[in-house]
DNA sequence: TTGTACGCGTTATCAT
DNA sequence: ATGATAACGCGTACAA
């Protein structure tokens, strides 16, 4: 029911092939039957079958990105910064939530890869390291990241380097007893470890019995098992955060249990979300950069398709520390070069 | 290079036909055969071209879902009900961004039908009424919105019942003077309508100059549309708001004019997004259930695909007053059967 | 139970 | 400049 080029063929009294010469624009065509063409085209409504398109020319000019939580607001603006180099480019994109679940994502995958697009994104991924490498061996894939697969084209979040900066604040602000709120991944333990890694540096203990963790991060998982830890640890007087949505969850325990925040507990997030500065107070944390990394890995994941499946490539983004109210000490970061 | 099912049929031994249906799981076939062709997909790791079965077929058992920006709190978990429906009934959903640019969004309206979708779903749509009518003509679709198109599948968010409810809230508290912040989008004044009939219904006088509208509504253009009309209507006691983005921007501008909320201000917002019991004072809102829309729609655009294009109904989602502290008078607010 | 052959709507390779 | 015609990979009458 759907018109085609035969249809349109007919109707212009011309043959297919020139049909789909006028519909592509390609080598040149008398303008008079160009024009009978157009006005059957318009007249039919033809719209070109993308399936058709692309099974005969192994090209369908979309992308798809996978990602595990639509409602993070880590990632609207990291899409938004693939789509604006996607459009440029002439790609459209299809979006995938996989609901934090390494099944549907692995699905997500397939199902795009079956429906032929040219190239794919995976931020944020929850498969396993093998998976990962399984998949970006056999698809057109760029990555974002903080692990390291063998041979992947890659652009790393410096998420150890980060919690170590913002670790190292909260001590050079003077807190002795630092706690951590994060996830039980096993390869998602890079930020407790760049944590781990600055208390060490300062002499501190490292303590495990300062640390809560839940599986998924988010402000429920993360309000609840700070509720845990700050009772069991009164005596920390800082919680550093795997991201900015397990810090407000710390903030919200926080208002549960009547500790004020920065006065009797220091904060610090991940990320930057437009949401860490809207909360009250508002939270020192790492900003990175997510219309620039999404801009990154698009351009990334051009290269791979150009290039073909085998391409290996690693780039990192750059963080940057943001000293907001969560922590108090506003001054003397200051002098440390930071700056909201 | 990519395995297909000609390859898999001659190491198998067997007819292309065959293998097709043991990967259908259509008729019956034999154990030893069907162990056979399974061994050669297995070896060959042949996975089916959804370009080439769509084509053939007429179904890709995919639908699209546009959403005009991917960085507003309400869609993650309409997504997420969409997401829930569309996987029990074997769909896999693509999602489409389109930045709340009208020709973005019909473009995208076309890939997705290109790529021949078996529905579609429009959330927010910046389309004329008279283009979501056109679409929803053309193709199989669902439609969210506050509108009337003549006859389409939609289910419908009841904005002006909303807002006459929340401001009548308001207005039983003891405020007299009430501003307003929306858009000032054509086809979305039904939320404003919904303000101006509860005053009217108070005998209050409706002054336009005690509204302040930006195109794009967000936290920031409403910061600074709130700044200006706080500032120029110096005498307002409460405002009401578009929707729950822009309370949270009423608030920031409340805090750059040192005006406490909710003493010096009251502020209300709409579609109780997460965010809104996250910012202090938490707002007092609509709530729309977002999960539960995406499943109604789900649910519609199932009809409207065993149906056929024509089909046209309409349904409306169910709201409730939430009451938490931007106005104050919890206690009276409670009285009148509202809960948190 | 299994195989043959046609068609889905395009693009692309030849001729003409 | 234009027209046959063969793919593309798969589903499905129809045959066997």
């Amino acid at each position: 029911l759907p018109t085609t080029l035969r249809d349109v063929a007919r109707e212009a009294g011309v043959s297919i092939r020139t049909v789909s010469r006028v519909v592509n624009e390609k080598s040149e065509i008398a303008d008079d039957t160009k024009a009978r063409v157009l006005a059957a085209i318009d007249k039919l409504d033809y719209r070109p079958n993308a399936l058709a398109r692309g099974l005969v020319s192994g090209k369908t000019s979309t992308i798809g990105v996978v990602i595990p939580e639509i409602s993070d607001p880590f990632f609207p603006e990291f899409v938004q910064g693939v789509e604006s180099v996607a459009r440029a480019e002439g790609y459209s994109v299809f979006l995938c939530n996989t609901d934090e679940n390494a099944d549907l994502e692995l699905k997500s995958i397939e199902v795009l890869a079956a429906n032929q697009v040219d190239g794919m994104i995976l931020c944020g991924s929850y498969l396993s390291t093998e998976q990962l490498q399984d998949v970006s061996a056999r698809y057109n894939i760029a990555i974002v990241t903080s692990r390291t697969p063998r041979s992947a084209a890659v652009v790393s979040i410096p998420g150890r380097d980060g919690l170590e900066q913002i670790t190292a604040h909260l001590i050079r602000l003077g807190h002795l007893r630092i706690g951590f709120v994060g996830t039980d991944i096993p390869e998602r333990q890079e930020r407790y470890l760049g944590y781990a890694s600055a208390l060490q540096a300062a002499g501190l203990p490292v303590d495990p019995c300062d640390r809560a963790s839940t599986r998924i991060v988010n402000v429920e998982t993360a309000r609840q098992s700070a509720i845990g830890l700050l009772t069991q640890r009164p005596g920390l007087t800082a919680v550093a955060c795997y991201n900015d949505l397990a810090a407000v969850g710390v903030l919200q325990a926080c208002r549960d249990l009547g500790r004020r925040v920065p006065d009797d507990l220091a904060i610090t997030g991940f990320d930057d979300i437009p949401l860490a500065s809207l909360v009250t107070p508002a939270l020192t944390t790492i900003r990175v950069p997510r219309h620039s990394l999404g801009e990154k890995v698009m351009d990334l994941l051009l290269r791979v398709m150009a290039a073909g499946k085998g391409y290996a490539e690693r780039q990192e983004t750059p963080i940057q520390l943001i000293v907001r109210d969560s922590c108090g000490g506003r001054q003397a970061a200051d002098a440390d070069g930071a700056k909201i």
